[in-house]
DNA sequence: TTGCGTTCCATGAAATCCCATGACATCTTA
DNA sequence: TAAGATGTCATGGGATTTCATGGAACGCAA
């Protein structure tokens, strides 16, 4: 995975739902698209599923297939590869980037992620967040409310004055410092 | 890790916000990136998460992947987990250096150092300091100071009259001594 | 016709490319 | 060995392209 989603990204969605997808973000679409040579339009597939959660997660073509590999060796009908199936295959949806860049945010994605007609009408943010393989579409005002909710967790998990290093775990073959 | 970066650089950051990368750090950086011999252009990655740090943090793109398969150790979920991947690799860019040696600061990283509006017009400096398998970004004022409080700090560490190598651990397996 | 989704065009700001220069350091050559 | 040539580096400026974003035009189906 010589690409990779990183970075964080505010953009804005338009009264007809368009969204701009990070410039980085398309490039990494596109080597993860192995039809994109030809159409020129990257694809990408969008996952809402799982109620838990209030965010998109987006992978690559390459991406999805993938984690569909990795389904496929559970035993069929299992009670896991079902609940797998359901909330990343069923509910999910394949979207094309336009000429311009951007995608059209689907009902379907717009309900997950609590953007209202309303706010369409007067316009929102979104936030879009690099997770290494997939990246995260938020609705500006939750993220930002999660992540408050987070940071009170983080100050109990790490002492005032520790690095942030400290929380991996002890390290066995190649470590970056090469103990 | 046979290649280091090593020492203390002063840059000259213009009104774009553009940088020169020391050219001994780019060597390193060549070297620790899988595609540079294709791309002939070295990319890394800049992070720019952790709120308690005011400078950037680089690694090559190896480093980084060694970091991450550090983190993927972690029990998917886990707060320790989250809080890295959050601070490593949501909040970290990619950028490249280009044919002249140079990459222009992201405005998050900007901000992270900062590096306001004025500054660059005015023209500021900034300070790249090697640390082994990663080097920083500091802007110079902050780092200045910064070295002034860890010298107060030091103080209460190391005696007056102390060899600094007296804090090494006692060794073991081959040294420079050959003992 | 009216509402919805799609394609195409417009624009300002930001990022990128390309070329230029002066300071050094190294190499070459008479 | 002195002088010139060459190469690398850090830095600057102007031209060009990309990006995010907004709106108009178009087609289609209820």
């Amino acid at each position: 995975m010589s690409e990779a989603f990183r970075g964080e990204f505010n953009q804005r969605v338009d009264s007809k739902a368009r969204v701009s997808i990070p410039a980085p973000f398309r490039r990494v679409l596109e080597a993860g698209d192995p039809n994109f040579a030809t159409s020129n339009r990257p694809r990408f597939v969008l996952v809402y599923g799982d109620e838990r959660r209030d965010f998109l997660e987006c992978y690559t073509i390459i991406g999805m297939h993938l984690l569909e590999g990795q389904i496929a060796r559970l035993p069929r009908g299992s009670q896991a590869r079902r609940l797998l199936e359901r909330n990343l295959i069923t509910l999910s949806l394949t979207v094309e980037i336009d000429e311009d860049g951007r995608i059209v945010l689907p009902s379907k994605g717009r309900d997950k992620i609590a953007l209202s007609p309303d706010d369409l009408k007067s316009g929102v943010e979104a936030v879009f967040a690099g997770a290494l393989d997939t990246f995260q579409i938020w609705k500006s005002s939750r993220y930002d409310q999660a992540l408050a909710e987070m940071a009170r967790a983080d100050q109990a998990l790490l002492s005032a004055d520790a690095d942030i290093l400290s929380l991996l775990p002890p390290h066995e073959g190649a470590t970056l410092d090469g103990a």
